[in-house]
DNA sequence: AACAATTACATGTATATACACTGAAATTAG
DNA sequence: CTAATTTCAGTGTATATACATGTAATTGTT
């Protein structure tokens, strides 16, 4: 029995670690761990029916790859990515308030349920809410302290994460940002 | 009011169909729609610590959009986006019969819990589950004559849909595939 | 001023995700 | 062979997602 723990969970195939091919950056769990592949290999499919619909597994795919490894760290933090988000912008118009709307407005995945993200990070002490004066159906959030001290410490965190994991070059990024807007364009 | 429904749902602004900015490609609900927007628009920030930390929002940006457009059109065959991805894989391995570890090991994010998504398709009578005689820890799983009818209705649909809403040339969707890939190639 | 339309946020439900843990079966090591 | 190890599928819990609906406040219209 390896380190205090069970064997692939999540149905991945048991991989010993020295046996993982390319690098490791983060892990599942004891077992099993995130590591660099080619999309052909990580879904284990070659049949696809043009670049252009390959290019729409892969977005997808890179996208989960990237938020398994970081939620994986943020754990460490107590933060899920979804309350990581949220503290970021708040922490970005601070010490403003922001009502729920305009959080919602700056989120990345637009449809996460704001106003219950709040709920625990109010229970965690990270946030505090009242509601607006002006406009008594807002609520209005702020960081507080002990949350700025967090996300500071996260925020370091993630962006090491981030330089480490994305191996990508600053040239080779901004032509892949023009290509993902490319895509979703809406002008062929 | 508009077509029999509620405004501003999930704190997105209320935007007139007419006056949306852009292509619109599906709605999240009655009164919010789906477009075409940059990144900076799409997450009201222009303040990026460099393109490759753009790039890591982009992603998970697109894959976001991407989701929503199609899920929304899935539910009209009465599938979510895991449980289309579990179809789709077994209909690949179609008349052979695949075990829960393996239809795991194929799918696009790989912690989707398996077990409960048959249990659905399983209640829909798209998938037929019974023990394997060779290793009887294994379920095996097959799908069924209804399920490939729906997949292959299903299928249609999704393909058109990316055809129309990633638009992108296939020269630039294979440029793309190389950007993924290598920016999750562990290499600098 | 009265009333309808709109907006903000919250809640409820079904499904999905992340991950720890369980029991049974199969495999491997001694 | 027996015992330990490993694997497979499933279950439980907390959180998140998608979306419909509810309540109260505000705005617009007449």
């Amino acid at each position: 029995m390896l380190e205090g723990g069970r064997f692939s969970p999540n149905y991945e195939p048991y991989i010993p670690k020295e046996k993982i091919p390319g690098k490791i950056f983060g892990k599942l769990n004891v077992y099993t761990y995130i590591c660099v592949l080619k999309l052909e290999q990580a879904i284990k499919s070659n049949k696809f029916k043009s670049e252009v619909h390959k290019a729409g597994l892969n977005i997808l795919y890179t996208a989960w790859w990237l938020k398994t490894v970081t939620s994986k760290e943020l754990k460490e933090f107590g933060l899920t990515h979804e309350q990581y988000n949220v503290l970021r912008i708040l922490k970005g118009k601070y010490p403003e308030q922001m009502c729920v709307r305009d959080i919602a407005c700056r989120m990345i995945e637009k449809s996460s349920n704001v106003p219950r993200i709040i709920d625990r990070l109010e229970l965690k002490k990270l946030v505090k809410r009242s509601t607006s004066i002006l406009d008594k159906r807002e609520t209005v959030i702020t960081i507080t302290q002990s949350g700025i001290t967090i996300l500071s410490a996260t925020n370091g965190m993630v962006n090491q994460l981030m330089d480490e994991v994305l191996t990508i070059r600053e040239n080779e990024a901004k032509e892949l940002n023009r290509l993902l807007e490319r895509l979703r364009s809406g002008e062929k």
